[in-house]
DNA sequence: TTAGAAAGTCAACACTTGTTGACAAACGGA
DNA sequence: TCCGTTTGTCAACAAGTGTTGACTTTCTAA
């Protein structure tokens, strides 16, 4: 009974997994508007209707396929003097590292035409960045740090990653954890002297 | 027959002038693929055929209204010390000051997800900004503080105008050229120290 | 006034979209 | 073996898309 229910799981979760994966794939490459169901499908070489079957809409697809977690560090544990490096390493691991997912590239990539992906960006930036960013400095500061430093590093994702403007696709590692993290250190840990 | 002539023109460029205004707003709000040639006909209180018939397509009607000048001053002109803060009024001015049209909107909105309007976005960057930053600073360095300063404007302007980040948004002018106006001068002055 | 061009309307085309329901095959437990 | 659930296929729907061509109205030049 475990194993057979186990095993019938296991082989539906399979294709669930599937589909899926062509999901976030081409949600990555063509946005939300860009893939339909039966890209999605022929992707996993499937009928468009198990796509259905198995996530209710398109809707509700694309929000299992834009689940994003950015595992940022705890800022408070680290040297004060190093904030900014360490999240321009940490944005380069998401983007680039062996462990990163689409899931950014998915967000990013719809939220300026769709309202679901800019909503659920929002999110992430209240849920995941803005906490982690206000543990250090002034709490009444609270969101102006947080802000300007996810401008800066959702404006390098836009420009390296979607766009590919050439000289910022050019911009070395060592390059960027240097300008860009000293950008970051600033708008961190800087008091905003009026 | 100059007075016919100019009268004829006159009178069907004024419909062409109402529909492209019709089609500059609707992509400013909705992006490429939101916005239908029907979207834009009823806005403009016109037939969708008549939309074809000025612009050849819908294509050519995204292109019409994408057109972009951003008035960068020259910087050479100018306080070396001074060129981050003059860089980020003039951005203020292009998104909130009162000749402001929709043009970067439009471009900013369907970049992520249309090819054509990346492409166009690409090029107003190689041609418009980069020749601007790259006119201070060293040649050899071209592109890297164009294309850092991009990315935080750009990054900027899709986390206050289209994303709506609430902390971005609440950013008020000042605290904007103080905060990210030191940051491009950063990034347009320093040299790389390797 | 009248012929002709220009401006605008209407209906339809071919196609793609998300979504649904009826049906067939595979499979596991009794 | 046989029944019932799961898994999958097929065709179709209703709506929306860009685009086209035939048609009528409007207006101007001769």
């Amino acid at each position: 009974m475990t194993q057979n229910q186990a095993k019938k799981i296991s082989k539906s979760d399979r294709t669930r997994a599937h589909i899926l994966e062509a999901a976030r794939l081409l949600f990555a490459e063509r946005g939300y508007d860009g893939a339909s169901i039966r890209d999605v499908a022929a992707h996993a070489s499937i009928d468009p209707a198990m796509v259905i079957r198995y996530f209710r809409s398109k809707d509700e697809l694309f929000a299992r396929a834009a689940v994003v977690d950015l595992h940022l560090p705890e800022l408070r544990m680290i040297d004060r003097a190093a904030i900014g490096e360490t999240l321009i390493r940490r944005f380069l691991e998401i983007w680039e590292g062996p462990a990163s997912g689409p899931g950014m590239t998915i967000l990013l990539r719809s939220a300026m035409s769709n309202d679901f992906a800019a909503e659920k960006l929002r999110e992430v930036f209240a849920n995941q960045v803005r906490p982690v960013v206000a543990a250090v400095g002034d709490p009444a500061d609270a969101g102006r740090g947080a802000g300007l430093v996810s401008s800066q590093l959702l404006g390098l994702a836009m420009c390296r990653y979607l766009l590919r403007l050439p000289p910022v696709v050019a911009l070395s590692h060592d390059e960027i954890i240097r300008n860009v993290g000293s950008a970051l250190q600033r708008y961190v840990t800087e008091e905003d002297l009026s």
